[in-house]
Order: structure tokens, then sequence, then C-alpha cells
DNA sequence: GTGAAAGCGCTAACAG
DNA sequence: CTGTTAGCGCTTTCAC
């Protein structure tokens, strides 16, 4: 494989059109001082050679770049869904949108943010949003906002939606069907999220007087592998729950897979709520009952924000938070045994 | 909004350490030739204050970045999908991923694959997928490969799927229900898929014995917009068809809400297939019948690709074809005047 | 109106 | 072992 011609640089641009590069500079980004004629030539050979100035030179020399980043640690059903909101913010606002991810890769998981947001950001990206970032510090010169992060109070603004009614309602409506033995497949423990989800379930139980059992509880981690070894210890237990609340559908689907594998039938012998409402949610078998969060509003609002820092626009809500509504589906029945 | 504390760049460690950047660059590359103590201050240093290499700044030096482009017009379901794919081929890849979207504006619609490619390829990027590229002219420089791409030869690699099996399977389908009068919403015309999934619908119809009726064609261009007010006028006149043959799942969703606008029953009234089982496909009222596309296998598939490339080895199929299949669900039925 | 030169942050020779 | 220097592609003074 030999590269069958580089790329054209400024450089080729001007000795084609017989100028400096100065000049062909203040042709592209329209600068006054330069003649009809030398501006017609050099267009002339922009277009013959296809030549489009590097972002990356740009942005080095400039520090507007009109781009727009997000950082992900991973390209999965919620932050796909979430960049289509993202999008959505973004047409017809002069940006561009740059999206980041590393491998989703077991190795540097933590601070990944931190790293991304510094090779980035101050050059490449004007300002960038954060999906579930874990440890985020100081800020780094650009704006910078956050979705669903991490636990504590962060300084910067963030959008989430509400874990802890959701959360509440899900296992309200577990309790109102007839369960007792709810079991929570809890979420990823640096995260705020996941810290509200379980106050949640424990306040729905507690108003029912439904005791708290520790045995009950299991980190999913928001991960389908770890969700499966978690599920499994749960469900091949003699004392097994009769319905399973976890934190997110990743691993409410992957409970609804053990499940199966071990000869329970979904909602018959156990009943499982996720939360996220991904797309995905809905094309399991059974459908699965799971609280939507609003996703795709997020990626919107997310960006409208930052959009807003980067101008210098005051922003009235720094913390936003949306509803969250519970969505009945399938995988969700009163107990075998129930009254 | 002021900012807080730029990032900190070489220089400002190398300060700190009391060093050059030089050695701090080597530091930070594994360099040999730092005597021990040096390196140990250096790297104090760098995590003192959170330092970073600029990705930018390194990919304008060296012509090696380790990140793959991903470059598409908007962020909708299947481009997001076909990001999933794409980021189970980069998990343990050792690459990192930029997905890079302009703001899917009407503006510069066209020809937009090339203006990204030179603003990225050279510099950024090692690579790119291209996905739905219109306008793709000679290489520039770095490897590409295109997803779904644009009518004609393409002298480089592409993935695709088998949308002439698949357009005449789900018209064959259609025809099996007892449906005589079935409309055409065609895709963008500029692609490939979209005439293929055209010639698929005809050589059913000729199969047979069914006339292709020029008024049951109208454009869609796999846009939402487009395809309303296409469906609009197909379904408003007098001859209106039973049936439609959307040639994506964004234009059959649009016209099934065309339809119950109308107030015509879907599929009482009206049977509609799509193209693509995105996952909002299921989701749809009624769920749309469809024709199932590995989009995720082919962000897979073309990512493996495209890193074969890029390590410039042999890379045996660089025509990738994938299998499509009918996915029947609850937006077909016989024709009302069925025999 | 045009070009020479400096510098954005970084790396790779090459001297010392 | 360490620092000086040049240059990646581009923009921007500032002379000419």
């Amino acid at each position: 494989m030999h590269q069958p011609r580089a790329r054209a640089t400024i450089r080729d641009v001007a000795e084609h059109a017989g100028v400096s590069v100065a000049t062909v500079s203040k042709v592209i980004n329209q600068r006054y001082g330069v003649a009809a004629d030398t501006t017609a030539r050099v267009q002339a050979v922009i277009s013959e050679l296809g030549y489009e100035a590097s972002l990356v030179a740009q942005s080095l020399r400039n520090h507007r770049t009109n781009v727009i980043g997000i950082l992900v640690a991973d390209l999965e059903p919620f932050s796909t869904e979430l960049l289509k909101g993202a999008a959505d913010a973004i047409r017809g606002s002069g940006f561009e949108l740059v999206v980041y991810s590393a491998g989703g890769g077991t190795s540097d998981m933590v601070g990944w943010e931190r790293r991304y947001l510094s090779r980035l950001s101050g050059t490449l990206v004007d300002g960038a949003v954060l999906v579930t970032p874990t440890v985020v510090e100081v800020q780094q010169g650009a704006p910078v906002v956050a979705v669903d992060p991490h636990t504590g109070p962060s300084d910067f603004p963030t959008v989430d939606a509400d874990s802890l009614r959701g959360a509440r309602v899900a296992t309200e409506y577990l309790l109102g069907l007839g369960h007792r033995r709810i079991a929570l497949l809890a979420g990823r423990e640096d995260l705020q999220s996941a810290k509200l989800r379980e106050q949640g379930y424990r306040e729905a139980l507690d108003v029912a007087g439904v005791p708290f059992v520790d045995s009950l509880v299991r980190i999913g981690g928001y991960d389908a592998e770890l969700a499966t070894s978690a599920a499994r210890e749960l469900l091949d237990s003699p004392e097994r729950p009769s319905a399973v609340f976890a934190a997110n559908d990743i691993t409410a689907i992957a409970t609804i897979a053990v499940a199966q594998e071990l000869g329970l039938r979904v909602p018959e012998d156990l009943s499982v709520v996720g939360f996220d409402n991904i797309p995905e949610s809905a094309l399991c078998n059974p459908p699965l009952t799971t609280v939507n969060q609003p996703i795709r509003t997020m990626g919107h609002r997310a960006v409208e924000m930052l959009i807003r820092l980067i101008r210098e626009q005051p922003v009235e809500l720094t913390h936003l938070t949306l509803d969250t509504e519970l969505v009945v589906r399938g995988s969700t029945a009163p107990p075998a045994s129930a009254p």
C-alpha cells in the first residue's frame, strides 16, 4: 500500500498559484488586501487540488475551532443515544462535532476523561461534553458540561435525569404488584446516578415497610458482563428474589438472559425492571419494563448549555435534572405466590 | 467566563522540572538517554500538573496518531448503530476513535466527505471510515474504507449489505400477501444502495408479472421530511397503493405516521415495509416489518479492514457485501380486498 | 498587494 | 545524559 498522492497543503497551493502561503491563507480566510485576480487564481488552484485546510494545523494556530467535543468512554446504547440528541443541538449552530472514544478497554478506565480533555481541549475543541465522567478535577481552560457525572458536588455544569425518583417509582411498582423479595443490581459505584438509584430503591422499601436485605444487593456496574455473574449468584440461590430492579437496561437485559438460561420464565417466575429505556430495551424478549430517561434530550440540553458557555453567554440553570418515568412492558408481573 | 487555568503545555512541565522540552518529550515517549532521577522528577511534575500531550500538536509532528476517524454526515440511527460496531472492533486494537460530524445541515451536504477527509487525514487520523459518502474521488494519502457508498465503481474498499436481494425479498413478501399496487419510496439517488433497492423492487414485480407503475414511485431520499411529503402524495391519491416499500426505516416510519394521520389503519388499510432494521423500527406502532441489515457488523468489518490497511497488511476481500433478511413484524397484512 | 518571519505544542536529529 | 535546532501546516503581524 503506497501513498497514491499526499494531501495537498497550503504550500502546494501557493506554489501552483505562484504566490506565498501568506496570500493563500488570506484568500482562505477572506482577509482584505488581496487583488481580485490573485484571489481568483488561488481559488482556482484550491479547487483544482481539492485543498482543504488541516483542522489540526488550524487549531494549533488559532484558539477557536468551532468544534465541540463529546468525550465518551465507549460507544454503547446510552452514549450513542445521547449523540443523537447532541446532533440535534448542533444542527444549524455553526459548530461541528467530534466524538472521541478510547477503546473502552479495561485499562485506564479511570480518569479517561481527564486524559481526553487534556489531549483535546485548548486545541481541537472549543469545549466538551463529558459523558459519565468519574474523576473530574479543576477545569482546564475550555468549558465543560458533564452528563450523569460522578458522585459528589461537581463544580461545573451538569445535565442528568431524576434517578432518585425513577428508582423509587420502579420499586414502588414492583411492591405494588405484590413483590417482597426485590433484588437490586446496582450501578457503577463511582457514579452519582447509581447512588441515587440505590437510594430510591431503599426509600421505596422503607416506605412500604419491607426490610432492606443486604444479600439481595449486588453490583452490576452498568456492565453486561459484571451483571451476568452477579445475576447468576442472585438467581441461583435457594432464596432467590421474585423481582430484580437493575440499575440500567444493559444489566436488566443480561439478567433476563441469565434467568432464561436457568429455566426461569420472565415475568412469571421473575420480574425484571431496568433503567434508561434505551431502544434495545423494547426489543428484548419479553420487552423490558424500565424507567425512561430522556437520554436524547439530555444530549441536546448539554450541547446547548456548552454552546452558551463557549459564547460566554449567561447560563441560567447550570445543574439540569430532567424527569424520568416508568414504562411498563412485558418483563413484570405479580409474583407467582401473589395474594 | 474567564479561563481558570490554561492547559499545561510541555513547556510548563519543562520549566517546573528545570529541564528542556526535549527532555520532557523523551520522558513522555520513553526514549533512552535520560537519567533515572531526571525521569522521576519530570514524571512528578507531569502528574502534578496533570499534563497530557496535545493530540493536535502530536499529530502535526508525527504522522502516526493511532486514531481512526469515522466520518458521518449526521448522527442518526443508522450511523450510531454503525458506531457501536466500530467500537466493538476498536476495543483492544490499540487504536482510538474519533467520529466527525458536521451539523447535518442542508448546506454543503454534497462533498462533505471530501472536505472532512481533507481536514483530518494526514493529520489527526491514520485512516477513515466514510459512512454513505457520495462523491469520492482520488484517494488522499490515508487509507479509507467506505460503508454503503455512492453509485458507481468505487476504486477503494467498501462494506455494504445485499440491498438487491433484500429489496427483492421484501417485495416478494408483499406480493405473496396478495398486494398488487405496491408503491416504492425510493432512497437517496446518489447512493448505490438506493439504486439496488429499486432494482430489487422492479425485479420482484417483473417476476410476478406485475407491471411497474411509474406513478407509484416517489423519492424519499432516506429522509423523514422528504418522505413525509412524498408519502402524503402517494396516500392521498384516489389510486392509492395497498402497500408501500420504503427504502429505509426512517422513511417507512414516516409513511406510517402519514397513513395514520390520513385515517388509514396499518396494516389493515396499508402495509408498510422498511429497510435497515434500526432499533427504532421495532418501537413504532405497529412494529415495522423490515429488511434487516447487519449495521453493527458492517461497522465492525469496516474498521477491521481499515486497521489492516493502515498496518499495510494484506486484505483479502476489499468489497464486502453482507447478507440481508426479512424481519416480519406488525406493519404488513394481506390487502383488504385480498383474494 | 504581497511576502518574510515568528510561533502554536510537539518530536527527532544532532551537538555538546 | 541533556539542550539546541528545525520543522509539521497554518495564521498573523509587519516590512517592503
